[in-house]
DNA sequence: TTGAAAGCGATACCAC
DNA sequence: GTGGTATCGCTTTCAA
């Protein structure tokens, strides 16, 4: 048997129409409690399962959402999927991924819209102004998940994002930072051309100036674990005095860095010098460094997400720009204040 | 423009016939390079991309390949989502990703069959004998990555796996540990019932036998990071000696495994226990516990299960099991020989 | 409630 | 090489 069975035998053997058969696979169908028991019985000795092939191509819903990422070592994004495809699948949609890098991006869009596709997220990539009219064109909505394209665009394209509140968490970083007494603090950016690199730095900056401080020193990590390795020797190469505190732009770069820190260069954490990160990675990953971080919460992201993804398909709601807020979870990362070692309070 | 132009739209405008827009798009299809530029011309203008689903509707291929996975905390799976959709992708294959507990494997499987799959990748997952047979039964091939269910179902219904020499990959482990002079060796299982925990302690207590030891003291992870947490308490909280080497059964426990030794028993690794893993997760993880480990090839396993169903799909060749050859690779987080400490030779 | 018939958008087989 | 036509499996009017 290489082919299931179609509607048309399972018509044949219950002994009614095929129309009857759709109906009896139609939500909210009119159909008798006597033809349906006939067809789900025919239905069950054949195996029949409606084709969703066929059922897309008339009802111009394939129920199928692409989710497009760049690069799966950030552990931040094995979370999205997992959590992504599990509410989607509740609403009876699916996911059907797709790798790309940056510079494919187009090749990439024209075989999505081909699965005629119902929705589109984007993580990890940033929308180019030719990908963002291309599905503007195609008219299947799309959300920009954690990082946005520059403003100007997706006001222009009407597109939707879902963002943490990278600004204010970058702020909180700053003023724990202060509060605890650091002089020398260092900051390690993502792609420098990325919002969630940009906006958290300039949150962080702002706050850092706002005390009349301002970073100490400045490398760029790109994101990568390898870039993030070279920019903190970078850091702690340069001459004069070593920073004593770090602000990574991920969780990802920030597990780099205090690699490097604790078996290159002997540094020891918190003690020696403090590490701050942001996103939200499971515990597999943060560990063993009891890394203190921004947590964003892909639970509500993603929630936002699908909750947009919704609005649109069903074609009320107008696009928007959602920012979740995020939370500061303090770690043994970060040297506690010194009049407070040990014991809490009293 | 809600949906894209369709093919007898562009052949009105290209003054062609309805085959020749198809044609075109088909490779290797027969049409002169005049119709072609005239079909291209219009294709261009309108943005038209042949629609997937009405063609699969009467090619009977998808080209779309199911991956289940059960769950993705385990790094060493995302590296598989990623190299399996890059690889399918350069195919001109696309990956539907299905999250599932294993108790509803069989609605997943429902769903699945409902999108014409060309094939299924299992990932993480037991092939439940229902779900063999309805596979079976639609004719859908079907391969097993990196766990088995018992051979005897596999051999009944043909159905392939790809997994690592686990067996000779315990064994790998033992002989390493009983070369180093460890005496009291213990062991944190995964999954009681999968494939990959038994082969591997099977492999390592039949190594241990071999010469002449046996296993210190045994747990269960469950595969879980708090699995293997709460594990590693028992082993090291049991009356008498603690254990001096532990070999744990996925890397995403041992690094769970470590953490407990370091951040709640205050434990050395390796001075004071050393620990092995298995399975070939990415720097970002073991990067801080510098975890030995026997590393199994995403890429070559991967590779393999590409090439199984490319040969499924096709038609031509049989159900296969492929082992794939697994290598232990070396780090700080076992002790090096007493006699060697320090400098290598010489 | 039911069945017959008209497509959805593309491919494949056919004569020309 | 090209254009007509049946067909893929299903949903959806529309009469009955």
């Amino acid at each position: 048997m290489k082919s299931s069975a179609t509607a048309q035998e399972v018509a044949r053997l219950a002994q009614v129409s095929q129309s009857a058969v759709s109906r009896t696979f139609t939500p909210g169908a009119s159909v008798s409690e006597e033809t349906r028991a006939k067809v789900m019985a025919a239905a069950a000795q054949l195996g029949y399962r409606p084709n969703a092939m066929a059922r897309s191509l008339i009802t111009r819903q394939s129920r199928i959402v692409a989710l497009v990422m760049s690069y799966l070592e950030n552990q931040f994004y094995p979370l999205v999927i997992q959590t992504l495809s599990q509410k989607l699948q509740k609403q009876g949609y699916h996911v059907l991924m797709f790798i790309s890098d940056l510079d494919e991006a187009d090749e990439v869009m024209a075989e999505i819209l081909q699965y005629q596709v119902d929705g589109i997220v984007l993580a990890s990539t940033m929308l180019s102004p030719s990908l963002a009219s291309s599905c503007a064109a195609s008219g299947v909505p799309i959300v920009q998940f954690n990082r946005v394209a520059d403003t100007s665009a997706t006001a222009r394209y009407g597109t939707n994002a879902v963002t943490s509140d990278n600004r204010r968490g970058g702020a909180m970083v700053a003023e724990l930072l202060l509060a605890r007494g650091f002089e020398r603090i260092a900051f390690i950016a993502g792609l420098e051309r990325s919002s969630t690199s940009v906006e958290r730095e300039r949150g962080f900056n702002e706050a850092l100036a706002e005390a009349g401080h301002k970073v100490y020193r400045r490398a760029v990590g790109d994101y990568s674990f390898e870039g993030a390795q070279a920019a903190t020797r970078a850091l702690f190469a340069a001459e004069g005095l070593p920073p004593d505190a770090l602000f990574v732009a991920n969780d990802h770069m920030a597990i780099a860095a205090m690699d490097v820190l604790r078996n290159e260069l002997a540094l020891r954490v918190p003690e020696d010098v403090s590490v701050v990160g942001f996103d939200d990675v499971p515990q597999a990953a943060w560990g063993a460094y009891q890394l203190t971080t921004v947590v964003q919460s892909v639970e509500k992201m993603v929630a936002a997400t699908v909750e947009l993804l919704h609005g649109q398909m069903r074609g009320d709601a107008p696009p928007r720009h959602v920012v979740v807020p995020c939370e500061l979870v303090l770690r043994r990362s970060v040297r506690p204040p010194a009049n407070a070692s040990g014991a809490a309070s009293d």
